[in-house]
RNA sequence: GGGCGCGUAGCUCAGCGGGAGAGCACCCGGUUUACACCCGGGCGGUCGGCGGUUCGAACCCGUCCGCGCCCA
């Protein structure tokens, strides 16, 4: 028995005059998650009932908000998972979320901040428990912003990068990939981000052109007669670390330096001048000062060499160490003083202002990076990028759209090496120790860490580090769980190309060294990757902040409902292409779903209904047929668009067939079937009831298609129509297998050129829509078979309001059509003597234009021999039929002219 | 400098060898009992330029111009 709280929580059936997305889709939400229709179930999987989809969801970052590059890939993603679960898959899309260690470090330092306090006055472990109280309170906004997208993620598997398990997995790969010397500590030139004060990867920071100078410097003796170089630099300040300047081998300018000194200025040290064959002898004057500590290409100078290397930038970039003034000074500030003083001494010889040149900045705090020598924690990529490369190259994973491979090849096939290490406390912790007597010991999950007089290394590991795990760390690997053999390598990877390098490859390259089938052969892990481009604003620009051109895809959903959130997003999203969206855009989504509800309502006022048994297909007139041969397209087309990552077109095609075909045709045409069989007793007595029974198959079938895209709207009026439980776990539906019937399209394409050519003439008349007008109908004597043809002229009759001719019939005016095999109707109408004969004029002159031009083109292709000697039968046919219609409708059209003309004199 | 991609209606984009399309915007007309979140009609494009291949090019090839992204 259903209690009255039971009873509130289900959707009403009868539908409300008007669709209100805000009352609908949250409850309806939840009653699919209370429903358990999101939950995956291994054993049906693995018991061989059902097949596998899996999916894997990029976590969202925990401080984050979903913006609206979030809201399409979800949505993306959402697509796909309902239309498996639609086709009988058993489903796992799991949701979480990683913990993104700079960003969740820095909201928690800011709260501290407020109180004046940093986190080492809390200490390490009562800061970290601080960004766990924050986590607890404040994190994860993000998966309550999911839920209302309508994300279809099986909640009962919520993860996060630091749970436990998740952990243990970080754990245990990095303990391999250390026993196989593939992570190793170093001292290397890293990219330092003085703001967030740690090392980051080469994929955080991101290269702009930004307005700098080049200025150039005597190094040596002001004296004419001494040694002296001029080398330039856009970053003066770096010259305090100089340990010598280098040259190209074979550049003549300078050979007699070579293996002498200059003098370093300000510091006043003498440092060498070194050869060195890869300095680009054309780029300025050919020489180059050597900030080995300071500089990735002057490292490897001074590598060569063996020059000293000092550091002269403290952790925040203040120089340090210098024995210089500038010691103490900021970057900036030191690079101005620093000019100053090299002026006073008359050693700047030239500046280029402004220089524009390429600059790394954090892609987190925005600071530009300070290349900065450093010991830190790398892994070695080569055999694992190879792998990851071999892996789309044997098409174990296919990437869609196909051109970004490419890009994904050019990733993988020069990687560097990866800096894991930062310099952060919220993070997994690098489990490495280190013994009084120098020894290291790496620790793996289940061993217990070193005792007395060992440390553990500060730093914690990069978030992609436990990121690139997430397709199987999330299932439970390391250990070899149910979860895994049902549902892993994972069927698809949803995501946009930005993020390719950033944490595709890395997914590949752990999942294939960590994850194996039972023989041993490397797991990928997923079998697609689907990648999509960025949202833009309407007029194409990048949103950004500091343009102000970004939107909230939240305040959409509010205004205009998921579903048009959703559905805007997918019909703009073409494989790997970028994308525009503007709010007049998402409103015509919502526009999209209250057609859908008006369209169904109406129908189910008018009886649709289901049926049980199979269409009679005798029963069935021309509309019938054409619109469930559309149906049966529709359904391939959809789902055929949908197996290759085509949402764009796949929406598209929904949208026209629902709209412009269904609503705009067969509905109409559907009323005059169900009020022509009330006044025409002879007609077939079933004529209503298959029709109300068309109007329920097709519109069964549309939801159907239509709600992994919009699913609220779907859901409310299916279950509606239907009476079944829900669309979620209903069936996607399939083609009927019925033989198509050309006649009736053609019949249809009749009808439509019909009404279209009298409303036309309509408009030109200024006849006001509401206006019956008399008329006579006539069929050339081979137009067909008699039924249809009779039903074509009163089928648009009815369409066009136009009414059978009285006694007092004059016509005043004719309008006349050529069908599509080649007969022609005529349709004389009677517009009480006043017709608007210039506007006929216009009307009939233009499309006499178009016919001759129409005559012109046709003639000069068949008076080709080529043409027709040399192009396919079909097309000379098809040339050929045009001709012969252009010349029915000139002759027409001049003749109606010339008509008119008399009667005018 | 290297690689990839793009230039089609006012804007954003489909179409990628045989009649130039969509959404939004715009203009005109409409309370025709599903829908004014609508209906009907209309305006609007030498498909970036120039060459070539082809019976035929928005579509294939070359080249130039302009724009974008990624990597140096």
């Amino acid at each position: 028995m259903t209690t009255t709280a039971e009873r509130d929580e289900l959707p009403s059936r009868e539908l409300a005059t008007q669709y209100d997305p805000a009352a609908v889709e949250v409850p309806l939400y939840r009653r699919w998650v209370e429903a358990g229709y999101f939950r995956a179930d291994e054993q049906r999987v693995l018991s061989g009932e059902r097949r596998p989809f899996s999916i894997v969801l990029p976590p969202p970052n925990v401080t984050g908000n979903l913006h609206v590059g979030h809201a399409l890939d979800h949505t993306l993603m959402d697509i796909l998972a309902r239309w498996h679960r639609m086709s009988g898959d058993e489903v796992l899309w799991l949701p979480g979320m990683d913990h993104a260690g700079i960003a969740t470090q820095t909201v928690v330092e800011r709260q501290l901040a407020v109180d004046g306090k940093t986190r080492h006055d809390f200490g390490r472990d009562l800061f970290v428990q601080k960004v766990w109280d924050w986590k607890q309170e404040s994190g994860g906004a993000i998966l309550g912003q999911m839920k209302r997208l309508g994300d279809s993620v099986d909640w009962d598997r919520e993860r996060f990068t630091l749970d436990d398990g998740l952990s243990d997995a970080v754990q245990t790969i990095f303990k391999q990939l250390y026993d196989e010397g593939l992570i190793y500590r170093a001292e290397r030139i890293i990219n330092w981000c003085p703001g967030c004060r740690t090392a980051l990867s080469d994929i955080e920071v991101e290269h702009s052109e930004d307005a700098g100078e080049l200025v150039s410097v005597r190094y040596g003796s002001l004296d004419p007669d001494g040694d002296s170089i001029v080398v330039a630099t856009t970053r003066l300040e770096s010259m305090l670390g100089d340990t010598a300047v280098a040259v190209h081998p074979d550049d003549r300018r300078y050979s007699q330096l070579v293996g002498r000194t200059v003098l370093l200025p300000l510091v006043g040290r003498e440092i060498p001048v070194v050869a060195d064959d890869h300095v680009e002898p054309t780029f300025g004057t050919g020489a180059v000062k050597v900030t080995p500590a300071h500089d990735p290409n002057d490292f490897e100078i001074g590598r060569r060499h063996g020059l000293p290397m000092p550091t002269i930038l403290d952790e925040s970039a203040r120089i340090t160490d210098t024995g210089t003034p500038f010691d103490g000074m900021d970057r900036f500030e030191a690079r101005a003083a620093v000019k100053q003083a090299l002026r006073e001494q008359g050693r700047i010889v030239g500046e280029r202002v402004p220089y524009i040149h390429a600059v790394g900045h954090c892609s987190r705090s925005d600071d530009v990076i300070e290349p900065r020598l450093s010991t830190q924690w790398f892994v070695k990529v080569e055999p694992l990028a190879r792998a990851a490369g071999d892996a789309v190259r044997d098409g174990r994973t296919v990437i869609h759209p196909q051109e970004l491979a490419a890009r994904y090849f050019d990733w993988v096939d020069h990687m560097h090496d990866w800096c894991i290490s930062r310099q952060l406390w919220w993070g997994h912790r690098i489990p490495v120790w280190y013994g009084p007597d120098g020894e290291v010991r790496c620790v793996g999950p289940n061993e217990e860490p070193p005792g007395d007089g060992w440390t553990q290394d500060p730093d914690v590991l990069d978030t992609w580090f436990s990121s690139a795990l997430w397709p199987f760390s999330t299932m439970g690997w390391p250990h070899q769980t149910d979860t895994l053999r049902a549902f892993y390598p994972t069927s698809v990877l949803v995501t946009g190309y930005d993020i390719l390098f950033f944490w595709v490859v890395r997914m590949m390259m752990f999942g294939l060294y960590a994850t194996h089938d039972e023989n041993g052969g490397q797991h990928v892990p997923f079998r697609s990757v689907a990648l999509h481009g960025l949202v833009r604003d309407q007029y194409g620009k990048k949103m950004s902040k500091t343009r102000g051109n970004t939107v909230d895809p939240l305040q959409w959903i509010e205004d205009y409902g998921a579903d048009a959130v959703r559905f805007t997003l997918a019909r703009g999203s073409n494989p790997g292409a970028d994308q525009a969206i503007a709010t007049e855009w998402v409103a015509g989504g919502g526009k999209f779903c209250s057609k859908l509800f008006n369209a169904t309502r109406f129908a189910m006022i008018n009886g649709a209904t289901v049926p049980q048994t199979p269409l009679d297909a005798r029963a069935l007139t021309a509309a019938d047929r054409w619109i469930l041969d559309r149906l049966d397209e529709v359904i391939t087309q959809t789902t055929d668009l949908l197996a290759d990552f085509q949402f764009g077109k796949a929406a598209e095609g929904l949208y026209h067939f629902a709209w412009d075909e269904f609503c705009d045709w067969y509905l109409e045409l559907a009323k005059i079937q169900i009020a022509g069989a009330a006044t025409d007793t002879t007609a077939s007595s079933g004529r209503v009831d298959t029709t109300r029974a068309v109007l329920g198959t097709v519109l069964d079938g549309l939801l159907r298609l239509l709600h992994p895209f919009v699913p609220y709207v779907t859901e409310t009026l299916w279950t509606s129509l239907t009476g079944g439980e829900s669309l979620v776990i209903a069936d996607w539906p399939r083609a009927s297998g019925r033989s198509t019937d050309p006649t009736a399209t053609t019949w249809v394409a009749d009808v439509q050129a019909l009404v279209t050519e009298i409303r036309r003439f309509r408009a030109d008349q200024n006849l006001a829509p509401s206006r019956k007008v008399p008329a006579t109908l006539n069929a050339d004597a081979e137009a067909g078979p008699g039924d249809r043809a009779r039903a074509l002229l009163t089928t648009a009759a009815a369409l066009t309001r136009l009414e059978p001719a009285s006694e007092s019939f004059t016509a005043t005016a004719e309008i006349r059509l050529s069908l599509s095999a080649g007969q022609a109707v005529t349709v004389r109408v009677d517009t009480s003597g006043t017709i608007d004969t210039a506007a006929e004029k216009t009307r009939l002159s233009k499309d006499l234009v178009a016919a001759r031009k129409e005559i012109a083109d046709t003639a000069r292709k068949l008076g080709n021999p080529e043409f027709i000697g040399r192009a396919p039968v079909v097309v000379v046919d098809k040339i050929r039929a045009r001709a012969a219609k252009a010349a029915t409708d000139v002759d027409s059209l001049t003749a109606r002219l010339a008509a008119m003309d008399g009667a005018v004199t």
